[in-house]
DNA sequence: GCGCTCCATACGCACAGAGATATCAGACCA
DNA sequence: TGGTCTGATATCTCTGTGCGTATGGAGCGC
């Protein structure tokens, strides 16, 4: 690649020129008066080195080189101008693409009013979610396979090796009972906690959200008992289907309320306590994008219908 | 299509910058001291209205922003190359587009090696080569359908009405006597034109070459003999076949004795005289590429082979 | 012949920007 | 802790060039 040898300005003068054919038009289309328009032409022709219009008195016409260059000025120009515009519409975060992870029990809850939103304020924006745990988002965020997380009980923010993520809360939900229908616990409004203590518990795997399974295990721990885990899933779509097959009961963040089963009741429980949902970007990351996501989480706190 | 923004020496600077990622060694290659480049880059990231690179200590990066400039801007940059050198190369002759018109009989004896010298010298013109009789060749050079004629006898220099046009005389040939060779005066080295009196002619019609076919018959009445053409035929070679098969002689330029046939002989006829092929134009046509061509010709006066 | 249109030329001004040198600041390494 | 590498900043110079106004000159039509 060479040292470019032709000013834009003088491009555009070529190519406006081309189209008109006729200098004094030409000028007025460019705003400026005819003898510059003259003045371009010419120091363009000197360093092309050739004439690249004819004038012949009331006519003017491009020559055989002009006919030869036009194109491809024309093509400069415009590459140009989209390529600015791309490049300002991806910098200021109009454009562009963002990965994010997403813990799937907010599948039906903070995330279609989230990427609603999000569409709606930068439909020219590419999103491309992902399902994950809470632990690989935090690892695909280290990584920079996902910009940004949306995952439960994130790590403390004054964890020392936390120091290139951040995190910030999105909203907080209490924890409920899953039962069977059927179940005898399942017809109060309420259930103590302590209650469960002889129940058979389905849960998820601990390594895919260990501060949410330590929450839940705490739980219990605090109404005097350690829950005996009859079953693991990973999923809690499959957590419900498995309570409902009466193989046992769990405790749940409310969103899996969303998850409606025949033959599943959800009851608040007491004591209670509140699971965090919260959203991690790494804190280098000075992508708009990320910025913007963030300004629509705190906007639309309710987006978790 | 609108006001270029960026300068072009701005993009070269970031495309470089983009390949090198290194300020040092991309400064290096542009052939100046780093600072400048630094001031390039930032110049154009405020033009732009966002940052392109990221300078952490040691890794100079692109943002998603430079990411999205940095395509068009490398085609921008090679399509002004490119048209640059294909304008000069258009401008200056060494490419382009030339049509010329021939007359049949040159295809044997100007024409290759006109071609040949041609391209030779120029081989990234694309030239564009037709048969056309004389006549027709005058009105392809006034409607510029053709560039360059290779024509016989044309109108005089000075007749007025061919102001707009050029000629020059390529060279002179001699006429020969077309004889089939079992006849008596094919015995004869060469024949005088009078002896021909009695003969049955073979011609071309007379619109094809008015200047030409006035020339022979000129020929013959100075001979004191009107010919009596028997037959007419559009191409000399189906004048050799026609004479070959007996049914009459014929007198044609010397360059037809390229057209070898078996029963056909060709001789020299007393008294003489010598026709013109020459090369036209348009006076006002400044391309360099006839002025190539006529140089050609001038140069290669025996391309005629 | 006169005026009109159209383009070129001449001259002047002002500003952007490309280049240089010199210096500074942060990261990293020995 | 000091040296090195890297990039940023400050300041200055100078050229290019973009634009203006004023003027010249060639065709063309009335």
């Amino acid at each position: 690649m060479e040292r470019p040898e032709l000013p834009l300005a003088q491009l555009h003068a070529f190519v406006v020129l081309a189209e008109e054919l006729h200098f004094g038009h030409a000028a007025a289309r460019l705003g400026i008066a005819q003898p510059p328009l003259s003045q371009q032409i010419r120091r363009l022709e000197d360093k092309v080195g050739h004439a690249l219009f004819t004038r012949e008195p009331g006519r003017v016409a491009l020559t055989a080189a002009g006919r030869e260059l036009l194109p491809a000025a024309r093509r400069a120009l415009t590459d140009l101008a989209d390529g600015l515009a791309a490049a300002r519409a991806v910098g200021s975060g109009r454009a562009g693409h963002l990965r994010i992870g997403f813990a799937a029990s907010l599948a039906l809850t903070v995330l279609p009013g989230l990427l609603r939103a999000f569409r709606g304020r930068f439909p020219d924006v590419r999103l491309d979610i992902r399902e994950m745990t809470t632990a690989p988002q935090i690892a695909a965020l280290r990584d920079k396979s996902i910009d940004v997380g949306l995952l439960r009980e994130p790590p403390a923010d004054d964890a020392s090796d936390e120091a290139e993520l951040a995190f910030r809360t999105v909203l907080t939900e209490p924890f409920v009972a899953v039962l069977p229908s059927a179940h005898p616990l399942a017809a109060l409004r309420t259930v103590r906690l302590a209650r469960l203590a002889d129940e058979p518990f389905v849960l998820l795997p601990r390594e895919t959200g260990p501060r949410l399974h330590d929450q839940i295990t705490g739980l219990c721990a605090a109404a005097g008992f350690t829950p005996w885990v009859a079953q693991r899933a990973v999923e809690w779509q499959t957590v419900c289907a498995l309570v409902e097959t009466g193989l046992g009961v769990s405790l749940a963040p409310a969103s899996i309320r969303r998850i409606r089963l025949k033959g599943v009741a959800f009851r608040t429980v007491e004591p209670n306590a509140r699971t965090r949902v919260a959203v991690g970007w790494r804190k280098d990351d000075l992508s708009p994008l990320v910025a913007h996501l963030l300004a629509t989480v705190s906007r639309d706190p309710d987006s978790a219908r």
